[in-house]
DNA sequence: CCCAACCTTCACGTAAACGGCAAGGTTGTG
DNA sequence: CACAACCTTGCCGTTTACGTGAAGGTTGGG
């Protein structure tokens, strides 16, 4: 077995294999070079023999694609869509850090702000859909708890037909 | 064109041929027949020359099939599974009007409460991951923020040279 | 009765999202 | 340096969820 876990050139980060990556996140190799071949991640990087190499982002990124496909249920053509505004956020990164002008730095913050904004709000439609089947489930719900009662005032008019009042048997079982 | 709109016998119920039930929930027939097939809808009703007819039963388990694809994103499958609950509230139903025990019919319509819960509590489960997301990007989105608010304390400091102390030159690099 | 517009059941075609295998190159430990 | 374990790029196979005819029967107004 393989005793390295890091294949970093200076040991500056540990860049992780396509299997070291693909098990972290639950999901197998080809996968990820489906995802890659999409167009959901960039190359990433490569080892001399050619070996894809993922670095922390991309482990980042790759858990982000999971998850909504997983958990949100998009489509890899969706998860495109929301990795454009990512993709922007990176770039933005890069350009952050080749600058030292204040107010452009300000402003591609900025920018990543309106970016998380716009997948927030993605997700929360999606989020109120659901919700909204939740309340059509409690409404109905609700509806049978009331078909319940009434059932059980009807079992109590059955099974005493006095009008007078007090009740004396019980109901339920 | 076709001016009717119903083909009720005794005109008791309006029920609808496929493609206008398609129309009315935003699908194509095929999709219909494909979920028949699929073994989510009951064979519904025929007609005489062996069309397919809706009720508007029909109609509304259509529109949860629908809304849990579309809306939820969930398989045909895992539709079949949530379906199980509603195929039994159905056949309660049923039982339902059979009996006149009165205990008999509580029993039943608490075994529909279950059976919601269950549904709600499935979509619920969904909801959690997508808000987990959502409080995800909201954290990256508030330490963009303050990386922000950073910027202009660090604008301020590059313009106003140290009032108490430190030597101002440049910081990051 | 006629005919357009619907319906039926096959049956094959397709896009998405991978699974699996072949043929060959790379890594790194013993 | 040998060799197991990993990687690479094809490329074909599979499942899901339908689309798209084909060939023929049904409906219902005129």
């Amino acid at each position: 077995m393989n005793t390295k876990s890091g294949v970093g050139g200076t040991a500056g980060a540990p860049l992780l294999r396509i299997q070291e990556v693909a098990a972290e996140i639950g999901a197998t190799p080809r996968s990820v070079r489906y995802w890659e071949e999409q167009g959901l991640l960039r190359p990433a990087a490569r080892s001399e023999g050619d070996y894809r190499l993922y670095d922390a982002t991309d482990l980042e990124r790759l858990r982000f694609i999971k998850a909504l496909r997983d958990d949100a249920g998009f489509s890899l053509a969706e998860i495109a869509q929301l990795l454009e505004d990512e993709e922007a956020r990176e770039r933005g990164h890069a350009a952050f850090h080749a600058t030292e002008d204040p107010a452009e730095r300000r402003r591609l913050m900025l920018d990543r702000v309106a970016s998380f904004d716009r997948q927030i709000s993605t997700l929360r439609t999606k989020i109120g859909r659901l919700s909204a089947m939740v309340e059509d489930a409690e409404a109905r719900r609700s509806r049978a708890l009331t078909r319940i009662s009434e059932i059980s005032i009807e079992a109590e008019a059955e099974a005493n037909p006095a009008p007078g009042s007090a009740p004396a048997t019980q109901v339920a079982r």
